[in-house]
DNA sequence: AATGAATGAGCGTTCATTCAT
DNA sequence: CATGAATGAACGCTCATTCAT
């Protein structure tokens, strides 16, 4: 118990790592200081990462299954697109903001790292997107979504909506409660923002071009 | 008249550095290499900026305030909430698409930097990111938009539509045209997904049901 | 028994060294490999040999051993010392040519290393090359050489020249059959090379006259 | 004064590199050490080279330029090859002995390197040792050398010779006098060793099969 | 006897930045 | 204003070697 072993060390020095990079960012990092605060030496670290980038790249992966292994498992569970819809914002969000480290590495870092397109984190993250577009076709194909509807774009929607309020957050402290934009993200995506109720003033209007 | 040439060397810096720094990242860019393309010595490039990453700030500036004038300029002679948010999505996409430096770097680079947000550049952009919500504001006001709609998370959902768009874009070359998106963006967010001629499923059961 | 598996095993390892040294150089060699390649672990291989340099200056030890304990049973057998001296370069270049990892580890690494002239194998050498001094002075007193030559400068020209093909045939890889040049050299070392059928001509005027 | 210029900075560098790669070898040299001797950073040895093998590239360049410059001026002015030859080794072996880092760095580093064959610097060295090819030609042309000698042989002779008497120098400090070697490596190699005075003793016996 | 695990000690190389001219 | 020349300060990575088990 007092000798970690060998997987248990990769696991804390990935641990460690999510820490370092998150607070000071991948190329702020240094080797030195993660084998400092893991209280290891740096030659160790290279023991199980073959590479700076390569221990980087080790960290999402778990999380990443993490993940998308809980929202393929809750989705089969949930009965209609938008509520799927729903579960999966509400898991991205929580996911953030519980572990705010994977959140900063996530946005902050791997979103733009060409070589992690590679990696079997990046892997990962695929395979789970594929589940957004997969219940976005069911919806349509249930008559729930609008025929017309581009999956491609609403996915984006979805994605680039959470990332961004997560990078907000994580750049700017706002919002305080990402868990609190879950339900508002999904009803607007879902009936959008026009007012129905409405319909007769400058805005029909302005169509028809007045 | 020695001041005029004095800018317009610094303009030269900062137009090779954006193409530099779109091209390999800001770290992965050095200050040899700018100032061997921009055809100075480095020393040089230290007479008109500070720091390399003062260099870097300096980039977003001009553009931004190009994108944000242009902005404020079309948005007042375009009548009607909507068509003004649809005018925004589409300034931003066709800058992005035309200047994918300037989309590289603010994607890739600025986004994710801290003391980016103390700086002119940002500045310029709070600003300009500012009229969205005026927008959305006034829509609500005329009645154009829902009442209940949270401002926040509707400029949310359309800048951060935008951004993971384009910086898909940028990254793996899809979609082909980014401008492609601008009226599935705006119409979906006006009208949502949901399918209004179809209320009597699972759907709106489970809606009114629970 | 137990001391026969453990010399065998010590043997093996060398013999993987020999190989590794041979073909990567020795600072371009690492203990990692050469334990990957006798398929043992680094830590065994510092059982058998206190250091990489150790194990190093321990791979010739036999070789040499082995090709001047062969040199000594051979001279006995041979009369004249024109002939030995002729068997001497044959057992020379055919031992490199044979062995190359040996050719090459002599010619390109310990010939250089100070630290080898204290070592078990260098002493194997230099019993070796006593031999020849014999050689050559025996030719001496036999009256078969002339009485003035230096017996020093002439094994250093057997010597200098069988290694400098021998290092030139490692190296680029000609010439391609190092006994070729077994009867060429010891040939030349007796005969010279003057044409003394040409006395007459401008060079023993250049002699007799200068 | 003062402040040397660019080509003589890089000119003493290189003499304090062949210094300290002569004393201590190539990997056992520190580009620190270097530079510390040549009261220079180390990142302004990078100014100069690009790299320490490059460094030690550089270094042979010069020295043999004027070794073999040297050469051709005098060979022009000697009559006779055996004069020639003797013209060459003493060149050969005053340099060594003069030199002794020069020596030093190409008996023990350079001639081992592959690398250095792709240089500059043993473009130099090539070139030289073309001439002692012609002059052994010359030699058998005009009458002077046996017909059936090999060129190659005869040149590996006198090289390998000069190299094994100079890297004994350099590794035991025997012989004290090189120089002392330039006739009897000359004269032994012209007229051979054999005793022709003597040829109707047991020497000539002895191949008639006694 | 054998080795998995750990590391101390090092080193070449990079690069933003400075400053005398 | 322009720059050639110089460098301080890092840092990732390697590898021979040790030692508890």
């Amino acid at each position: 118990m007092a000798n970690l072993k060998t997987e248990e060390r990769k696991k804390q020095i990935i641990k460690v790592a999510a820490k370092v990079f998150a607070e000071r960012g991948f190329q702020e990092s240094t080797i030195a200081e993660i084998s400092k605060e893991a209280k290891i030496s740096e030659a160790s670290i290279y023991e199980y990462f073959t590479t700076k980038e390569g221990l980087l790249f080790s960290i999402p992966t778990e999380s990443a299954k993490d993940l998308f292994g809980l929202m393929e498992f809750h989705l089969k569970l949930i009965k209609g697109s938008a509520n799927k819809l729903r579960a999966i914002v509400y898991l991205f969000m929580d996911s953030y903001q519980t572990n705010n480290e994977f959140a900063s590495i996530m946005m902050l870092i791997l979103k733009h790292n060409r070589k992690f397109l590679d990696t079997e984190g990046h892997k990962a993250i695929r395979k789970g997107i594929k589940n957004i577009n997969s219940i976005i076709e069911e919806g349509i194909e249930s008559g729930e979504f609008k025929k017309d509807i581009n999956v491609y774009l609403v996915r984006s929607m979805i994605l680039g909506t959470v990332e961004h309020l997560t990078t907000n957050w994580i750049m700017t402290g706002t919002p305080d409660q990402l868990l609190d934009y879950v339900d508002p993200i999904v009803d607007t995506l879902i009936d959008g923002i026009s007012n129905r109720e409405n319909r007769s003033d400058h805005w029909s209007m302005q169509k028809n071009g007045t």
